[in-house]
DNA sequence: GCAAAAGTGTTTCGTTTACACCCATGC
DNA sequence: GCATGGGTGTAAACGAAACACTTTTGC
């Protein structure tokens, strides 16, 4: 414990990163919340994040906070926006760069065990520490944004999955219903597909991803995503908003 | 000059916004850019901003340093992202929280004297301080993005316009071009605008927009924005991007 | 009078939407 | 065997794209 300060002529503000993780379990979208276990907001919920270190920059501290706090390792991480309000923090000025993270469930660890980390899904999520509430607001309707534009949506599915799992999860991002034949049949169509034989329907992948074994219907077909079409399609919209 | 000094357990970043300024001439997106008085990057055009105060949030921050760098009040100012790395500014660790403005033509001032501002077209700028390379590319692409969703635009025009004026407006921004005959045709269908008289068109508004009057071609009619209609439009495309 | 810009309508094409029946699986 | 979820195709409606000629104005 150094007891060394640090000095500024004019006053400075904390900076921390934020992060919302996002992930899809095959059918319902959910964010990990860790549980503060200090004041201000002790036991509430909250977003994992921490304090900028000087030789790292936002994305670099977000993604190592992200490790520390949680192990998880994000498919996708981006900027959303930076909370700059004068109270947000009762302690001191406090700065928050906000990033939302996509995880594919083979990589969901975290809030299995006794942690205090822990999945909601989006409409069990308590009141939050903070100003969370209004940066979880912001980060969805981002989400929801983001995927009028880039396919981020791929990055939140397993290697292996099912055309009505995308429905699920699109309709899960964008809080609207599409219609099973005109998804699937856009879907197709894109060309970015490719179907997954049989055979592989019992490795770990797949178990996984029907872990709530309480689909009672026909089996879907699994397909996987074209690597090689992933370029072309990063900036590719897939369905458009209509409301 | 006080010389109190401020101390923190941790480092902490000096906080600073900037601001990128679009306006539109009837002809032209252009942005405000003020050359640098002292180093580092002496001589070198920069985007108008500076460091937050303690008791304001970043938008009041970036309010009041165009208000004093430029004398502008922007019409519709936005956060679009946050810079943070390290070695973007040489003197310390700095973090900039960025900002697009739209600024209508008939409250464009600065750039016009023998300032230290001037208004550039986009494809004159020249190499600019710091990071704002990066920066002004982000926020080009962010502008582009939120036309998409927002009728910001509308932002940039003044309170009369002509319908090539809007496509020309639409086409600086998006970096495409547009029929001229369904560019027309959507606009008038959208029922968003409504007619000027053309006694209007000696008013000093209209003077303004025109100003560089080297139009050969027949006069175009005047438009201005039903006022009415702007809550429903505020979240409405005007025109998808199509490449 | 000529060049440059703006006004105007129709047809074609592609995309989106709406919609119904059959099949496989688990209970 | 029945309820649940998934597979598949077609027709209608809508919106986007392509396209040419006339009018006005400044030089």
């Amino acid at each position: 414990m150094e007891k060394q300060l640090y000095t500024y002529k004019y006053p400075h503000p904390a900076v921390t990163t934020d992060c919302v993780i996002f992930s899809f379990d095959g059918n319902d979208l959910k964010v990990l919340l860790i549980q503060r276990g200090n004041n201000p907001y002790k036991g509430y919920w909250a977003f994992p994040g921490g304090f900028l270190n000087m030789d790292e920059n936002a994305e670099q501290g977000a993604l190592r906070e992200l490790q520390e706090e949680t192990g998880l390792i994000p498919n996708h991480i981006e900027q959303f926006h930076t909370f700059t309000d004068v109270d947000r923090d009762p302690r001191e000025r406090v700065v928050s760069i906000a990033f939302f993270a996509l995880i594919k469930p083979t990589d969901v660890r975290g809030g299995d065990d006794a942690s205090d980390a822990k999945w909601f899904k989006l409409k069990d999520i308590p009141r939050l520490a903070f100003d969370h509430d209004y940066v979880f607001r912001i980060a969805q309707r981002t989400l929801k944004e983001k995927i009028h534009f880039e396919s981020i949506g791929f990055d939140l599915l397993g290697e292996n999955f099912t055309i009505p799992e995308v429905q699920r999860l699109y309709e899960a991002i964008l809080e609207i219903k599409f219609d099973r034949r005109n998804f699937q049949k856009k879907l197709i169509q894109m060309d970015i597909l490719e179907e997954v034989e049989t055979e592989e329907e019992f490795s770990k992948q797949v178990r996984n991803t029907n872990k709530d074994s309480s689909s009672k219907g026909r089996k879907a077909k699994k397909y996987r995503f074209r690597q090689e079409k992933y370029e072309e399609m990063k900036n590719t919209d897939i369905f458009k908003l209509e409301f």
